[in-house]
DNA sequence: CGTCTATATTGAACACGTTCAACATGAGGA
DNA sequence: TCCTCATGTTGAACGTGTTCAATATAGACG
């Protein structure tokens, strides 16, 4: 008979097998990168059928999907306490990119998956994603907490602004650390040194009177591609 | 026996299943875009089988490749006659941008495959793989010849990387055209207007004595990327 | 204990891009 | 005319991500 739909068993086993397929990817992510691996190999490390992994994940993708996720959750609280002992815009800001760049790095071989379809917000994986959005919205508050405590006053029609812009600086960073063969990446460190120094300048001036016809054109421009 | 290998024939109907080929898939793409459209499509539809297709195109990206190069080789004359009536430079820019719009709004649909995998050099359909180079280096001609003719004295130590600048400032605008999904792409047009504004009041700004330390600091972040 | 049913698991099947060994074609030379 | 063989052409087969109907499992209930 039609019984009330019995309280279903909330986690069992089965947090269990997900775990497995969970870890199985990413250790050959890690291995093989993305695209070398193979969602039969992915089950037949987790000890399950092919099809088992589809019963957790949506796709192979989902996967990456989990990791960008939990990464970002992770990191809440430690950039909260990293950023402590910090005044200066300059390094408040590196705290924030180096931590993500540390927890990054371990899985450098697979992080192109994020940047697969990245402009098209249509696909879930992309950062500009619906499905992304409670992620990137974290980032976008690291960044803020990251202005907020800094020796660096924005102006306050810039300031609504801030937090997605240093959040896209940040995902071009990572971009070009992706791709970036020179050893250990220095190049990349290269350009997060002198592109911060940029920032951290042109945002200085930018209080400056003079500055406000081109703060105002600047302006227009980022709130045409927000909109 | 071992006779001299005969002159093969140059061209023969061979070019003519080649081009039935080619236009098939165009218009699929141009249906259906590049991921809807399937390589047996393509067949079907240039009454080849399957295995045809690839004896003329090493892949279904090739057959992309093939249309990004045609088409910059199209522009070539065009642009240089269009540029003729200019002086200003924000217009020669926005000459070079409107041609190449122009040529890929009717593909609109399939343009996205060009940017799939775009910042891995390594992938051959990428803007800046090896294969590409001559594509690239043609658009980097036209942007010299926008900087040349126009009405803005470029500083010297920049002037070697405007091309390229230039070039990447381009990309930029058809990727946010790509999936600029307001009606007739109305942001893309107001982005490019703003951005343009943005673009020449700085490269004009940029001589002035005062600019000097600034204008190192983004030499030394350009080159940083390019090294 | 036995039955029921939501949950979990399986593996075959599909559509896709790609590869390849086999075969067809037709121009040149005997 | 017939042979040769580089050029074209074919379709079966492979490995991939994904779907799905069928089956197994195990906690709830009588």
């Amino acid at each position: 008979m039609n019984t009330v739909p019995v309280k279903t068993r909330p986690t069992l086993r089965a947090e269990d097998t997900r775990r497995r397929i969970y870890e199985a990817a990413m250790e050959l992510f890690r291995e093989k990168g993305f695209e070398q691996t193979t969602m039969r190999d992915i089950a037949a490390k987790a000890g399950v059928a092919l099809g088992g992994a589809y019963y957790y994940f949506s796709g192979k993708e989902a996967i990456v999907l989990a990791f960008y996720h939990e990464m970002q959750e992770g990191s809440h609280q430690e950039i909260l306490d990293a950023l402590g002992g910090h005044k200066k815009l300059k390094d408040r800001i590196r705290v924030v990119l180096e931590k993500r760049f540390a927890l990054l790095e371990p899985n450098r071989m697979f992080c192109d998956a994020l940047f697969r379809h990245a402009p098209d917000s249509a696909d879930p994986l992309s950062p500009f994603s619906e499905e992304t959005r409670a992620i990137r919205e974290r980032a976008f508050e690291h960044m803020q907490w990251a202005i907020e405590g800094g020796d660096v006053k924005v102006p306050a029609d810039l300031a609504p602004h801030m937090p997605r812009l240093l959040w896209m600086y940040q995902m071009g960073l990572i971009l070009f650390w992706l791709y970036d063969r020179s050893p250990q990446q220095a190049r990349t460190r290269k350009l997060m040194d002198k592109s911060l120094s940029l920032l951290v300048g042109l945002l200085r001036a930018s209080s400056l009177p003079l500055m406000k016809p081109l703060r105002k054109m600047v302006l227009e421009m980022v709130e045409t591609v927000e909109q």
